[in-house]
DNA sequence: TAATATTAGTTTGATTTCCAACCATTATTA
DNA sequence: TAATAATGGTTGGAAATCAAACTAATATTA
């Protein structure tokens, strides 16, 4: 086994959740200082209804690609600074169509270019080729581990069962 | 603006986020299905361990790049599971050498397959040289991030810094 | 139609995360 | 040396996350 090679400069896991993290954390003070009270996560909400306004909350879950009890409680909080509101769909009363409030949607020409300028800081000096080679990897890394339940049979791990923490 | 064009799809921070959250609960199952009563991110400590035994705390948050506040309620999980001790530093009172116990050094034969595996699958059908750039792009994306808060500067944000949520 | 299964949303629990405040210890500098 | 600054660790706050249990509503099937 060559696992003592470990590197957390090397590994994906390591890299992609610390990558990751330093995005966030960075756009999440960018929006302090410039003085918005919002998260980044509610942010990705708002992208998702400034493309398509009027979506359930299954529908903008699937998209970000959370659960969708991870989106409720955001979406309460959006509610009360009064972003967006939520309908009870007349034909289906199970669910809820999210929509923004004008204040909502006055919102993106403000947010939009911090985000941008978030990714611009993160990206300086990557050649444009690495980039989009970097994001298509990251989709098929997604599509992997999001439709294959069965690629862990094809793996074919080799632990010790019977051994526990 | 080409922000209408904003696609989740072509998104760093959003494809970033997904894929790190698959990638996370992917090897969070393996883990419990194997049986293991461990978390991802205790995980990554332990790498950091068998890698190079006996750091501190402070050397172990940076080289994941977490808060420090953050790694210490783990090593607090990992005590209490019997997989690593805590000593503190003769010379310098205020630090703490996390060694492996016996049963945290010997937990490595069984996780690493996992975390193997875990990577082997979300690999699946990319070619090497992609996944180079790739990890190579992310990198670059966190020294970007992390030690040039100079690069704020630098961007040039435009949004109008008098209107608040 | 009645029974069963699925779907949408909420809520709770355990953990993670950053931030910020705090304490103790060590280093620096006036 | 004494005062000040920096460092290592802990803790608490607010939010995020997944899993799982739960309710209500709709779809499916026997």
């Amino acid at each position: 086994m060559d696992y003592k090679n470990f590197d957390e400069n090397q590994s994906l896991v390591m890299l992609l959740d610390r990558s990751t993290r330093s995005l966030g954390t960075n756009l999440q003070r960018i929006f302090k200082l410039y003085g918005f009270d919002i998260t980044v996560e509610q942010w990705m909400i708002l992208l998702v209804l400034w493309k398509q306004n009027g979506q359930t909350q299954q529908q903008i879950a699937n998209i970000i690609g959370k659960d969708k009890g991870t989106i409720s409680p955001q979406l309460d909080g959006l509610e009360k600074r009064d972003l967006i509101m939520r309908f009870q769909d007349k034909n289906d009363k199970r669910r809820n169509v999210v929509c923004l409030t004008q204040k909502g949607k006055v919102l993106e020409e403000d947010l939009i270019p911090l985000g941008f300028a978030n990714t611009k800081i993160a990206q300086y000096d990557i050649p444009e080729e690495d980039l989009k080679t970097c994001l298509e990897v990251l989709r098929k890394v997604c599509k992997n581990l999001e439709e294959g339940n069965g690629l862990l049979k094809q793996v074919g791990i080799s632990a010790r069962k019977d051994v526990k923490v």
